[in-house]
DNA sequence: TTCTGTGAATCTCTTCACAGCA
DNA sequence: TGCTGTGAAGAGATTCACAGAA
């Protein structure tokens, strides 16, 4: 989710759990964040806590791509920066094609946190004749005709779809076709591809659904309801909160509901 | 779980597993497609195809819902529509406030799935004075200060955060006390919410990193290597990892002591 | 017969709890 | 002593395979 997802048949990656590869970025951004306050060592819990998720899972996680840590101690902070990159494959260049310059397009253009990791915006292109030379993000936008050349020429293995709907499956063959492995389509959409080829979706009517889903819930029970059941003007109380409430739980691990995906 | 997910501490809602309710609005919309071409019924292998997962998942996942089905025949479609829209609660209207109109902000405001589900921006609120009375998607951007007024007002109980990650766990803590409960996070950041509040992320930085993953699997594997094995060039930094450490892992390949910080 | 609905088997992910190293 | 690393248990999700309704 939500990151929302779309994932590869089934095999686990080289050992590692799809589950854990999904939050190898979280760590990595914690990680950056305390590399950036030049904080030598952390500890898993101390870790966890700062990506959002338990020390057991981390742990876990962590014991899937070797023994990193230091007993007694925890982890080397740089040491655990690299080690992650280099499992995901970020201390390589990805030259990146985003495809649909609307406000979407232009909004990922603008993303500071591609170019940060990596991933290098290659090309712009849209489909429509006026865009065409127009600078976004810095990037002259290029016309949809020229799809192909700009894939083979800057061997581009990542394409990003931000076109509408309708248009997204034709994009997409031709960006298969043209070479590309892996697409993240934000297309309200479902692409079919090829064997071989990954597809990531972000969809965000349906992350708003599942949002809704709960938030109905709350309000059924609050009523002392069945859920579901009443139509309910939405809310309106407004609850305890605090830290009190997130000291109420009961497991050990104080875990924060926010993660993944999408 | 973009998706990817989020998910909710524990338990199971209203019976419905949290993977289930995660794939209804990807069944709705096939079937919402299938309502506007007039289709009467489908059957629970066509229904599976066009929503992009596979038929025993998909009756399964029905089955949580109730018998809505006929055998030998299979689903009425507008009936199913109505239940995943009522089970999701879909039925009713959702005010949701975006906060942060940059690009992504305006992208959403402009993004004509919400109201087609249900949802209604009720407004769009960003901290930059300059931005105060602009029309974007036809609504007048409000500024920070009304923040509290325009979520009582309207009893939003859904807001959407696009913000610079640095102001985030500020404005979700606004959007919180003022009685915001389900929030939809496109910062990169982990955001901190009592119990009771549902936050679901959306990172588009983390899709890529996770596709960089695979892909990079993929060249390891043609290249009839173990994956992972290249080091690349890594770019910049400096900071050195002794060898000494670098020696003593027992993880899976062996590894460049240089570095690289993000 | 056709296609749903669902127990049972399987697979994956998470959490527990503690052995073992620094 | 403190914290990692990891088997084992537990929970959840997926897939199988078939009984049974239309």
């Amino acid at each position: 989710m939500a990151t929302g997802r779309t994932h590869r048949p089934a095999t686990r990656s080289r050992g590692i759990p799809e589950a854990t590869v999904a939050r190898l970025p979280l760590y990595l951004r914690a990680l950056t964040a305390l590399s950036e306050r030049s904080v030598p060592t952390v500890s898993s819990e101390e870790l966890a806590t700062a990506a959002g998720v338990n020390s057991a899972k981390l742990r876990k996680d962590f014991s899937y791509l070797g023994s990193y840590g230091t007993r007694g101690v925890g982890y080397d902070v740089e040491y655990l920066v690299y080690q992650i990159s280099r499992e995901l494959g970020l201390t390589q260049d990805w030259p990146v094609v985003i495809v649909g310059i609307g406000n979407l397009g232009a909004a990922l253009a603008n993303y500071g946190g591609f170019a940060s990791r990596g991933f290098r915006v290659a090309a712009l292109i849209d489909a429509d004749p006026a865009m065409a030379g127009k600078p976004v993000a810095g990037l002259p936008v290029r016309h949809t005709d020229e799809l192909e050349s700009i894939i083979s020429d800057n061997g581009v293995s990542i394409g990003v779809i931000a076109t509408p709907a309708g248009a997204a499956q034709q994009v997409c063959d031709r960006l298969v076709a043209a070479g590309i492995t892996s697409i993240l389509n934000f297309a309200p959409t479902v692409l079919s591809v090829p064997e071989g080829v990954d597809v990531r979706k972000v969809d965000l009517s349906i992350e708003l659904q599942i949002l809704a889903f709960h938030e109905q819930r709350k309000a059924g029970e609050e009523a002392g309801q069945g859920p579901a059941a009443a139509p309910a003007q939405p809310r309106q109380g407004t609850q305890a909160r605090t830290a009190a409430a997130a000291a109420s739980r009961k497991g050990p691990e104080g875990d924060v509901p926010a993660v993944m995906p999408a």
